[in-house]
DNA sequence: TTACTTAGTGTCGATTCAACACGAAAAGTC
DNA sequence: GACTTTTCGTGTTGAATCGACACTAAGTAA
């Protein structure tokens, strides 16, 4: 049962920055090893690829058993190869980020036998392997992605109130955004729908959901619209 | 001196896509394919990783033996992991995009005995594997690029003139630019040094020569500067 | 000297961008 | 049921930027 090669080959591996957003800032969901090499240390979810499976694929299945998160979007962003980043052996690992809504998975982080923890990524433990590395090229990523393609709405529930979309924004760019200015460009678009409900949340005027619309933002880009917050 | 694992392990390779400029056009550097399977196809030049070096030191020792380019401006973009994109076994593929300035490889497609040579990106071969695909993303994603970050000056030689880099950037947007505006706002950047030199190439009125300054658009990215053609 | 060809330069109207403040609506409290 | 509290929702204006546009300058070759 083992394999031969003719030549030796580093192992392949991919690991998941996965994000979520809780309404005030961006959060990281991280797993606590149980075994050496870096037992006990926080670490982002991930491992081996089997050998009938994509590496998007392979993401996908180690996010379900480690974390039992499904992601909403998955992005591919970078390989690491430094030839000692794993103490024990030739590792390369491709890295993704993945955006969940946290609303979907209230059970996720808290249920789950496996320690699963969600952390702001102002507030990152320290990490095994390079993942400290990986984090900030994905928190870097993400921060440019997003403002030049509508991927934030994988990080809200399907309905939200503008200002919860603002507060995202901000949360990301990590600066403070003018209401007025944010409502007219972002409606401007033409990409929101405006929905019949509205969500009160204490003793003050409600505020009206709205919802993405992906059909009529695929039209747009279709015709040669191109998003930039 | 087999090598043996537990599991089986897909093979890593690295593969190029390298961009040339030629005054008209944006080109790519393939070469013939000796073995198979595809054998007589044109490929991307490539190979497998070392177990001794990162990907990007392979990519550049694999550039140098098929086609002994060197490149000035090398960017991981993306990792190939389809089952069956190589029909002999599994194969995954971190994929690199290059620069080069063509004007310091006059040798390189001609005179090395490999079989390497420029195609201009509209008019590209039947490639082997899955190589138009990856070849289709860089292009993409070098068009991206270059609009935000000012890349392209790998492609010309270190002294040009300001309609030489006109010309590159309309060969890449696919759209003329208006000549006032353009050197108004590459001008306004101020990472531009005029040189005291014109070249001469006709009988009309020499052009002034400038250099990219490097030192001195670092300076403005450090000051939040944000370069958007 | 003349003809030809590319280099180089400025203005103006249209559009976009950033700054800014107050009435409306609901819930909770007394 | 009136009053308080808190967030929701909305327009205007001056400043800055953008895009369109045409002629003179300088060199070579005939």
């Amino acid at each position: 049962m083992p394999f031969t090669y003719e030549f030796p080959r580093p192992a392949l591996t991919v690991d998941a920055v996965v994000f979520g957003f809780d309404g005030s800032g961006l959060q990281i969901l991280l797993i606590r090893r149980g075994v050496e090499p870096f037992a006990g240390q926080w670490a982002l979810p991930g491992g081996f690829v089997h050998d009938d499976e994509t590496l998007e694929a392979a993401v996908r299945r180690e996010l379900e058993e480690e974390t039992s998160v499904h992601a909403v979007y998955l992005e591919q962003f970078h390989a690491f190869s430094a030839i000692d980043r794993d103490p024990r052996e030739r590792v390369v690992s491709v890295a993704f980020w993945a955006l969940v809504r946290k609303s979907d998975h209230r059970t996720a982080a808290a249920t789950d036998a496996s320690d699963a923890r969600w952390f702001p990524i102002t507030d990152l433990p320290a990490l095994a392997f390079d993942h400290a590395d990986i984090a900030a090229g994905a928190i870097t990523q993400l921060r440019e992605r997003i403002r030049r393609e509508p991927v934030g709405f994988s990080l809200l529930p399907e309905k939200f109130t503008l200002t919860e979309l603002q507060s995202l924004y901000e949360a990301i760019a990590g600066t403070p955004l003018d209401k007025r200015n944010f409502r007219k460009r972002i409606l401007a678009f033409g990409f929101l729908t405006a929905l019949a409900e509205t969500r009160s949340h204490g003793p003050h005027r409600p505020a009206q959901l709205f919802r993405f619309n992906l059909t009529q933002y695929q039209r747009l880009v279709r015709r040669g619209f191109h998003f930039d917050l």
